[in-house]
DNA sequence: AGCGGTACTTACCAAACGGAAAGTCGAATA
DNA sequence: TATTCGACTTTCCGTTTGGTAAGTACCGCT
């Protein structure tokens, strides 16, 4: 016989997911990474490049213009010679702190658990 | 004249980095969604299906193999007739719901601030 | 004998992603 | 005059991703 079709005990259908919604503004690549060093305060291009090993300028410059096309962060070119960049958060990017936080958490208990 | 390189007042950089380890278990599309349905308890193929309205089968099936892969979740099939599979975190996968949760309220913020 | 339900799989495909390497540009410095 | 710096951009390319559509296997039911 067929078995019956449980309703879910959780929540509500993913209709403007909040879940999704979120996670659209982490997508790609080092994105949640960024996020997490401009927690501090502004930063630059060639900062965060060396902040974040393993990335390429290329896919950071375009990771970079899509937070700041997403409304994350704001970029502010500094009339120093060469021109620097600097990068900070909005107030939108910095809602998005308390998810980094706690993946970040998460992260550390994952590593205990998986060492040990 | 040219600008000093300042460090970085936030953290140790990714070496093992927490961030990066706990976003590949969170990695792929609908991931998240996945493992907020199984926050409530065990739950079939098709009733995920239905719970996360876009997903195909097909892409559905390589993501709760990976997820299997990774001990994030269980498979069991009951000697039903068709077979029922059903699915639940272990207790890795349950050490993921906080960065979730926070995914999920930040994305409710996100939303209030969005639409009004 | 044929149908329906469940849980997949397979084949195919296009787009997106991400990495390496090299080039650009203007001002300042050696 | 040549080089360096900072912040990119460009080109090239292979891999991964995710989607559609269709098929499969098993068993019980009508």
């Amino acid at each position: 016989m067929a078995v019956k079709r449980r309703r879910s005990s959780v929540s509500p259908p993913p209709q403007g997911c909040p879940l999704t919604t979120c996670m659209q503004f982490l997508k790609g690549a080092w994105t949640p990474n960024v996020i997490w060093y401009l927690r501090g305060g502004p930063r630059r291009f060639s900062e965060l490049l060396a902040d974040i090993p393993g990335v390429s300028p290329k896919v950071f410059s375009a990771r970079l213009k899509r937070l700041e096309r997403d409304g994350i962060l704001t970029r502010h070119v500094m009339p120093t010679s060469p021109p620097t960049v600097e990068y900070s958060l909005t107030d939108l990017g910095h809602e998005l702190t308390p998810a980094i936080d706690a993946i970040v958490q998460v992260g550390h208990k994952l590593k205990r658990r998986w060492i040990p």
